[in-house]
DNA sequence: TTGAAAGCGCTAACAC
DNA sequence: GTGTTAGCGCTTTCAA
């Protein structure tokens, strides 16, 4: 029975083998180096001793921590409630642990000066960001620390590293044709913040969708919500005080769809016959509600499955081409309410 | 312009600010053994310099690392798919960050060998444990290897150490108590894994209530689910199937409860006038089904935040109770469907 | 192919 | 109070 806390060292490991110390080294980094008798003999130490490398030695000498970060730039409030995130991070998990690497979550509600100083080169290999708002200055510094950066989400100007984005104009464009194919006139939209790239691209193809379809826009039919249930219960209220006459709505994502669902409700409108319905960002929540949502479908698996191959190629790749991108279609999912 | 990789050193910082790099040391660190006047330089020269304390090398010498593990012992799938563990990593990212330390999310779905490797004290200061299926032995392995552990659920025998628990017995009971109430007499359940804490403890609350009730318990009335919607929806579909005379289901969380309210109206059944439904595991999803779930609400936050705050203070704590452990209390939510 | 030696940047024990 | 010193466990030249 050895002392808990007195794990073996490399040392160790050597002298049980009869080896040097560096001979360990190489057969635990896999190096080719090593001859077959030597290896099998420090493998077999290894065995024995029950070694494991200490990481923080390691990344003292290779300045490679092998953790990578992802940084959600919003409350926890909002991250949890939004099934967006869950995807993303489910398919960013999914990367960088199939490569072996260990992801660190960073929760950056406003204050991002603490992380500023945490995201080195000496403390994660590469950094992963997503929901940014405005025009945030952070991936930009980071790249000039040299870290490897790979957002997710319409990157901000001034940026020039590599992003993945879904295509939030076409998906928007495709939920709002949708409802003028069902002959709806007066079109309105809850639309999300107007300082993330994701409001404001939806917003866009919700306004193409209208000039495709030689409609009017009317500006007292747009209402800027915030993403949440809420934001979109008190546009509907708003829209619906002042506007009557509208026929349909779009939501720039299924969290304000359901708010606006209730209002409706609680208007006494029939859904969809009297208000047709479409939200963005198609979830679990979606088909729960009577009648169940037409929504946008983004596929935030793949994004964040391609956001940690992305970035673990620009960490293992010879600092080849930093500005990759990629923007993923989106899709139209039809239900009952439109 | 500095070289972005070349951060600066603790040596750099002493020369800067003419002093020891001891003396650097303590300051960085807060220690009350230092002057006035030297702080005041130093920490000018901090600021000049933008130095940044590399952890590797702290966390080599000092053995600790400022991070701690979360765990979950289950697929991506479910982790994203289940609210339940938003509203826990909420509460624990929460606990983790006030007190300045890093939280690193793994998730185990089955293969749990590569990940025992890194649960070792070099590379985190402690572990919490979420959603342990069977009687896993990991939580209490990683006891004997010194390092500090929280689980949260109920712990499988033969561990030790500290953990948090809902109330789920008592929750099942008071939510199947007022199924009882309303004048149900035919309760079935959808109950949750067998080989799960929160699964035995509702079946457990299931029973007691009926028998606190005076009503028999028919065998047949109880399936097995596992927690996900679709293993709601065909539980669902057998009870309709072989008792269609069942005026009422518990369902052992929110997902099955819904699957169920699905199975039901595909069964042109009448919700809640000709079959009542009461849930568990409150969350997003319940209010939004049509009619809104009755369910019985945990406190996943405060659970989260608990199990952070039993960790941290195992940790800093002069080992002193490991056995600490809590229950929280559980909640009944009463909406239309019951 | 392998051993020995030189640090990586930091903290802590020890002098002053 | 403050400088100096000795490692923490590892990778990586550099010789052999």
């Amino acid at each position: 029975m050895t002392a808990p806390t007195d794990r073996p060292t490399l040392d160790q490991v050597a002298e049980r083998a009869g080896v040097g110390r560096g001979t360990v080294s190489r057969v635990i980094n896999g190096s080719p180096q090593v001859s077959e008798h030597t290896r099998r003999a420090v493998e077999e130490a290894v065995a024995e001793l029950g070694y494991v490398p200490n990481l923080a030695a390691r990344a003292l000498v290779t300045r490679r921590t092998d953790a990578v970060a992802l940084v959600i730039s919003e409350s926890e409030e909002r991250v949890f409630s939004e099934p967006f995130f869950a995807g993303v991070v489910r398919g960013i998990s999914a990367g960088v642990s199939a490569a072996g690497r260990q992801l660190v979550l960073a929760l950056a509600a406003g204050e991002e000066r603490p992380l500023e100083r945490y995201l080195t080169p000496q403390h994660v290999d590469g950094v992963l960001l997503v929901s940014l708002h405005g025009d945030d200055p952070l991936p930009e510094l980071l790249r000039t620390r040299g870290l490897p950066v790979v957002l997710g989400g319409r990157p901000p100007s001034g940026y020039g590293g590599a992003y993945i984005d879904v295509d939030n104009v076409g998906g928007a464009k495709a939920g709002v044709a949708h409802l003028v194919a069902r002959g709806r006139k007066r079109i309105a939209t809850i639309s999300g913040p107007h300082d993330m790239g994701a409001g404001q691209d939806r917003l866009a193809g919700y306004r193409a969708a209208l000039a495709a379809a030689g409609l009017d826009e009317d500006p007292a039919l747009v209402v800027e919500g915030d993403f949440s249930e809420v934001s979109g219960l008190q546009a509907m209220r708003s829209l619906l005080a002042c506007h009557p006459d509208l026929d349909a709505v779009f939501a720039a994502n299924d969290l304000m769809a359901i708010g606006a669902l209730r209002a409706l409700r609680e208007a006494g409108r029939q859904v969809p016959e009297d208000v047709a319905v479409v939200g963005f960002d198609d979830s679990p929540l979606s088909r729960v509600t009577e009648p169940p949502l037409s929504t946008v479908r983004q596929p935030v698996d793949e994004m964040g499955r391609g956001m940690a191959e992305m970035l673990l190629r620009l960490i293992s790749g010879a600092d080849g081409d930093t500005h990759e991108y990629a923007v993923l279609p989106t899709e139209l999912v039809v239900r009952a309410s439109s």
